[in-house]
DNA sequence: AAGGGATGCAACCGCTCAATT
DNA sequence: CAATTGAGCGGTTGCATCCCT
């Protein structure tokens, strides 16, 4: 049973990549883009797994990427949609146009988990920590908190956060998602899986008791 | 200055899903 | 329709660096 390996291990290098290694890489999809992964390597001339090549030119030689700090409406875009996605990084990721899922995946566990602490804010409910216990170890600026206040000691019965608003807007804010399940759409609309490349999703149609069935309208000028 | 713990990031592993045979 | 294959995803780990004592 099982599944044969993705690669030979034996003759296969692991670990931190060498620079000669990326631009093996690099000048192999540039001259050749982005294909059958499994063959890359041999192809490239690289003593790598295929899924190790593809991961260091998804997360790190893409030259589209933004490297640097994530700036403060990053982090509230993040928030939101992990609050509406949950850990679902790669939808994520396709709304932060140069970001990564691992690198927001890694972001969030070593800085929004902790920053919604502070809040009070459960990181995977999004709800109000009960009870006291709430960040005892949140500083007590937390400097940024953000009108946070999210009564987050007091509404231990607290269905939902109040603070989360769950407006995905990437664009001007304007563009905001109908949330109720408007009867009908006066305006084109996608489901969100699609618009982030899930080309066969299986979210319901609108109204879905599910509640993955994410419809939004198109930006003005947008298309699929 | 040195040691040890904390933190952050890059990479690996195993699983799932979709496409192909 | 079932089996197989490959790509992609999310969780986890390992290591380098930072910070505090």
């Amino acid at each position: 049973m099982g599944r044969s390996p993705c690669c030979e291990k034996a003759h296969t290098n692991k670990g931190a990549w060498t620079k000669e290694e990326d631009e093996r890489l690099v000048s192999y999809i540039r001259a050749h883009g982005e294909g059958c992964w499994r063959a890359l390597p041999k192809a490239a001339g690289l003593l790598r797994c295929g899924k190790s090549c593809r991961l260091r030119w998804m997360n790190y030689l893409r030259p589209d990427l933004k490297r640097g700090n994530f700036t403060d409406a990053e982090d509230e875009l993040i928030i939101r949609l992990h609050g509406l996605l949950g850990n679902k990084w790669s939808l994520i990721a396709a709304q932060l146009p140069g970001r990564t899922d691992n690198e927001i995946k890694n972001y969030w566990n070593t800085h929004i988990k902790r920053k919604l602490l502070a809040r009070g804010i459960d990181p995977q409910t999004h709800r109000p920590v009960t009870g006291a216990a709430a960040a005892p170890a949140a500083k007590p600026d937390s400097s940024d908190d953000g009108g946070s206040s999210s009564g987050a000691s007091a509404g231990t019965t607290e269905p939902r956060c109040p603070d989360l608003n769950l407006d995905l807007s990437v664009g001007p804010p304007a563009a905001a998602a109908p949330t109720s399940t408007s009867d009908s759409h006066p305006q084109p609309s996608v489901c969100l899986c699609y618009r982030l490349g899930r080309q066969a999703c299986r979210c319901a149609g609108p109204g879905t008791p599910q509640g993955f069935g994410y419809l939004r309208p198109l930006d003005q000028g947008q298309h699929i």
